[in-house]
RNA sequence: GCCGGGGUGGCGGAAUGGUAGACGCGCACGACUCAAAAUCGUGUAUCGUAAGGUGUGUGGGUUCAAGUCCCACCCCCGGCACCA
């Protein structure tokens, strides 16, 4: 009541204003007075532990630029805000907070420019970010608030570091890395476009060789990829965290090298890496990086003419490698080595190839062009021979098939370049080559020839090539039985046309005809696994990359290739090896704003973890924070930071003492996303001086339920993960995974369709928005505008129909009545609305809401019906919603409202229209009771014009009634 | 090349195999106004005067019925890319 006698204040000295303004109602002072009040009153505060149910809602925290936000930063803001009030509303404790991801590059690149302290500028920033989210009601418990530059934050930032270093997770590498010139940092592989330069600026990224740490990500590899499996994500994002990783599984072994020339490296053989070990019988050459062409030169080897100068100008033309969306040519050279292939004993060559890179695998592979693209593109240029050891398989395999041989034969008319085929209809295969099966030990060619004959009558025809055998396996629905076949594909060619009679009985003529058939024809019509092969390997001239059965390789000869993988790496001395391409995470930064590490290394240069109780080391103040460029960060200079006296503790950790020796500190700083992969844990107990997080307050409000940002399926999300997983290792978290649901949002452009940006000039301002429209109008726009998910261009003309909507809802207020025409509409709109915002749907939900708005306009509801409908729109426009509550007469906020419950049987409407078809086209709609029965359906459809015109007095073939929906009669 | 996502009016977009284009913008006309803005009302896929025909990237198919399911292809967006 209170309220209500302050809102009567409040309007007596303000309403005046909102008429002037032509508006039902004055947004400016209705929503500052609503979010004073809101604050003042605690709203939103979460308490320490969630008492029932609870629900941890995120939004990925904003890095605080210099820009401020532009329209598309707080829609993500605005749907965690409607979920977060909806789930309240239903019950829910709500843990959703807000902080800042305030250290990394930008920060620091924008105080370089603007001659300030990063420290201040991200103090400036943060001020004004937080100014510009507050105009949009969002309901944050801002005593949650963190700060990954704040100590008290990185403090624990540090702590994870030195427990990765204690379970030897983190280390130190000398590994040339990617340098940016530019940012003059070194950068991890994630942190490098696809085009090879710097994520931040766009530099062209070097390789340089500088210390760093690392972290051992590749050791939580195969559980990240596990559990993906658990995770409630999109299924791109999940896809592209699994190409990301990369894992795959294949076998080493070792060729032992012949004809080398004071080659004195030892071991006198190379070592490849396969994911078809299956085809080891089938590696006529041996192909190495120039990468390692280059090793076997520092080790001594001495070759023979153009091969230096070849691995020389490969290893030049690779470190350009400008354009990756063109896939270079295959170059290579003999090297005048060769190796004995373990399985065969046979000396192959060794050649030395550009499509061999030198960081895959081990830079060096066994080429079996019969069955890889590339070594056969390889071969065929330098005439190296093709050795096929696979036999194809198609179809699926039957149980207890029977075993019969048959040949596929193409006949190729070369003038017209046609292929001959034969048709059986439909239901007998469709169109396919000329098939039959093979008389006891009948040579295939022989056999195929007569087939030719018998079917078609063709005989002025010449052999050309064919295939090793294929298995065929098919159930024939005639015979009833599993079959597996033995094929044998043959091309021939038509000489002329000279026919025979065709030798056929009448019967089996009639069952087919011969087509012709153009290459397009071809593959579109022969569906058949086995003819589609055979004219793809004999006419396409491709080669089977898949698995199948072993043939031309000696004892092994019938097995199938999973079966070889396992036997050749125990018979052939290989080693069963599982690579991932994601590689181990380069964790230091040349930079002054980021954390320091918390490491420092005695004069042997020994290295030591900060003992926990003297964290956090503090990023020291530093005169010129500019880059050093020469590898040293700017920590470097600050000799007295650097230099630091003390001893190592029985623990093997380092503290201050005045008269300890003297230790040298860590002057690399951690990368950005050190802060966030842990972020989410320290909203739920932001204050902890104790640990990281209490154990009890984990256990309650972890894992995060809903996770809502941009796109970072192979960085942040990659980074947070493996973070996690760890943190579950030691015990800090109970839970496997951080996020248990994601949700993506599409960005917003500007108006002309770009991004927006300070530089084109397009960036839409929210305050401006806000300032025209009110945030409940910037809200209810923002969700409408499209699916959530996607990306879509702002509009200026279109907020007007979310603004005419807010107001509408407003002026519904003086419609009051008795009397009600919408409640089954109501109804329908309190269960869309709510599985709608469930699933993130928001646009249709707002427009249910508005499809609602409109009938009651034309008809009439209730003061209880109107309090509903304020309650489904309360989530999206907190303050109209909070406003007209109050107007209503409540004394509590809207927002504490449960969520309105729909009837099941108000649902249901009393009449519904049925549609007529007449054969599938509609001719005309009718209204009925709901519920009526068919007999009832089709009497009331004969009265219809359209009936007694389209069917008259013919007697319909067959009726179709679909309670409730249509009748569609078939004549 | 491979893997995702997508292709529907002038625009953003709706559609459990069952009336395609909900809802909103824009536009046109009308009301109110001296006038404009705002607001309200009516209309708005397309061809056709109409009856009716045609329409969800293209071509086939399944079905009484296809935007939706199946096959082939084209185009756009995103990710990965000579990963052995």
């Amino acid at each position: 009541m209170e309220d209500f006698l302050l809102y009567r204040e409040f309007l007596f000295h303000n309403f005046i204003v909102s008429i002037d303004t032509m508006k039902s109602y004055d947004h400016k002072k209705i929503d500052a007075y609503w979010q004073d009040k809101w604050q003042s009153d605690s709203l939103y505060k979460t308490s320490e532990l969630p008492q029932g149910k609870k629900i941890y809602v995120l939004d990925m925290f904003p890095y605080p630029s210099g820009e401020g936000l532009h329209v598309g930063h707080p829609k993500g803001y605005i749907a965690t805000d409607i979920y977060s009030r909806f789930k309240r509303m239903n019950g829910y404790d709500v843990l959703h907070p807000m902080g800042w991801d305030a250290f990394g590059l930008p920060a620091e690149q924008f105080a370089l420019k603007h001659k300030i302290h990063p420290r201040i500028a991200v103090e400036n920033n943060i001020a004004n970010f937080k100014n510009q989210l507050s105009h949009i009601g969002l309901d944050y418990d801002w005593s949650r608030e963190i700060n990954t530059t704040d100590p008290t934050f990185y403090k624990w930032t540090q702590w994870i570091f030195t427990k990765l270093y204690e379970k030897g997770l983190a280390y130190e590498s000398h590994k040339p890395i990617n340098w940016c010139p530019s940012c003059k940092t070194g950068l991890a592989n994630e942190d490098v476009n696809h085009d090879g330069t710097c994520e931040r600026c766009d530099t062209k990224v070097e390789k340089k060789p500088i210390r760093q740490w690392v972290l051992k990500i590749t050791d939580y590899a195969d559980r990240m990829l596990t559990d993906l499996d658990t995770l409630e994500w999109p299924e791109g994002v999940k896809l592209a965290q699994k190409n990301w990783i990369g894992r795959s599984e294949g076998a080493e072994f070792d060729f032992s090298l012949t004809d080398v020339k004071d080659h004195t490296d030892g071991s006198m053989s190379v070592k490849v890496f396969t994911t078809r070990a299956d085809t080891l019988f089938g590696a006529t050459f041996i192909a190495i990086s120039a990468d390692t062409a280059r090793e076997w030169f520092n080790a001594g080897w001495e070759t023979i003419d153009g091969v230096k100068e070849y691995v020389i100008e490969t290893l030049e033309e690779q470190n350009k490698e400008n354009d990756y969306s063109v896939v270079p040519e295959k170059t290579g050279v003999y090297s005048g080595i060769n190796a004995i292939n373990p399985a065969t004993g046979e000396k192959i060559p060794v050649w030395i190839a550009n499509y061999v890179l030198g960081g895959v695998g081990t830079g060096a592979i066994m080429a079996v062009p019969a069955h890889d693209e590339r070594d056969f593109e390889f071969a065929k240029k330098y005439n190296l021979p093709v050795k096929q050891v696979i036999s194809p398989e198609t179809g699926v395999v039957q149980t207890n098939p029977e075993f019969r041989k048959s040949i596929v034969a193409i006949l190729w008319d070369k003038k017209q370049n046609k292929f001959l085929s034969i048709n059986w209809g439909k239901n007998l295969g469709g169109n396919l080559f000329i098939g039959g099966g093979v008389d006891g030990d009948e040579d295939s060619i022989i056999c195929a020839t007569r087939e030719i004959k018998e079917e078609t009558g063709y005989t002025h025809i010449r052999y050309l090539s064919k295939t090793e055998v294929i298995h065929h396996n098919y159930f024939a629905h005639s015979k009833n039985v599993g079959r597996r076949i033995e094929a044998v594909g043959l091309l021939f060619e038509l000489i002329d046309d000279t026919q025979e009679e065709v030798s056929l009985e009448e019967n089996e003529k009639n069952k087919f005809t011969t087509e012709w058939l153009s290459k397009q024809e071809v593959e579109s019509k022969i569906e058949d696994a086995l003819h589609a092969l055979v004219y793809t390997m004999l006419v396409k001239e491709e080669i089977y990359t898949g698995d199948g059965t072993l043939i031309s390789s000696g004892e092994h000869d019938g097995i199938t290739s999973d079966e070889a993988r396992n036997r050749f790496v125990e018979k052939y001395s290989g080693k069963k090896v599982i690579k991932y391409k994601m590689e181990d995470w380069v964790f230091a930064r040349q930079r002054y704003w980021g954390e320091p590490f918390p490491v420092v290394r005695d004069n042997n240069g020994k290295v030591y973890m900060v003992d926990e109780s003297e964290l956090p080391v503090l990023l020291p103040e530093v005169k010129s924070y500019e880059p050093t460029g020469t590898g040293e960060s700017p920590l470097a200079a600050i000799t007295d930071w650097v230099n630091v006296r003390g001893y190592i503790t029985n623990k093997g950790t380092f503290k201050q003492s005045n008269d300890g020796e003297i230790f040298t500190r860590e002057t690399n700083t951690m990368p950005q996303w050190a802060g966030s992969s842990w972020y989410y844990l320290r909203f739920a107990d932001p204050h902890n001086d104790a640990a990281l997080i209490s154990p009890e307050i984990e256990k309650n409000w972890l894992p995060v339920d809903v996770y809502v940002g941009g796109d970072h399926a192979t960085r942040h999300l990659i980074y947070a993960r493996f973070w996690h997983k760890f943190l579950y290792d030691i015990r800090v978290v109970s839970t496997t995974e951080p996020f248990s649901r994601l949700e993506f949002l599409g960005f917003i452009l500007a108006e002309d369709g770009r991004k927006m940006s300070k530089r084109l000039g397009n960036v839409i301002n929210p305050d401006d928005v806000i300032n025209e429209y009110g945030a409940d109008t910037f809200r209810v726009y923002e969700m409408f505008m499209a699916p959530f998910d996607q990306t879509v261009a702002w509009s200026t003309t279109s907020i007007k129909g979310a603004d005419k909507f807010i107001d509408r809802v407003y002026s519904l207020q003086k419609k009051i009545s008795e009397t009600s025409t919408v409640s089954n509409m109501l109804h329908k709109t309190i269960k869309k609305v709510g599985e709608d915002i469930e699933k993130f749907k928001f646009n249709t939900a707002i427009s249910q809401m508005m499809i609602l708005v409109n009938a009651m306009e034309e008809g009439s509801f209730t003061h209880e019906e109107y309090s509903t409908l304020v309650t489904l729109l309360a989530p999206f426009a907190p303050h109209m919603t909070e406003q007209i509550w109050n107007e209503l007469g409540n004394t509590t906020s809207i927002h504490k409202v449960s969520w309105p419950l729909y009837d099941e049987s108000l649902l249901v409407e009393d009449s519904t229209t049925i549609s007529l078809q007449i054969n599938g086209k509609l001719r005309g709609t009718f209204v009925v009771p709901f519920g009526s029965d068919d007999s009832t359906v089709l009497e009331e459809a004969k009265i219809l014009e359209s009936y007694k015109k389209y069917v008259g007095e013919l007697k319909p073939k067959k009726v179709i009634i679909i309670k409730n929906r249509l009748i569609n009669i078939v004549i």
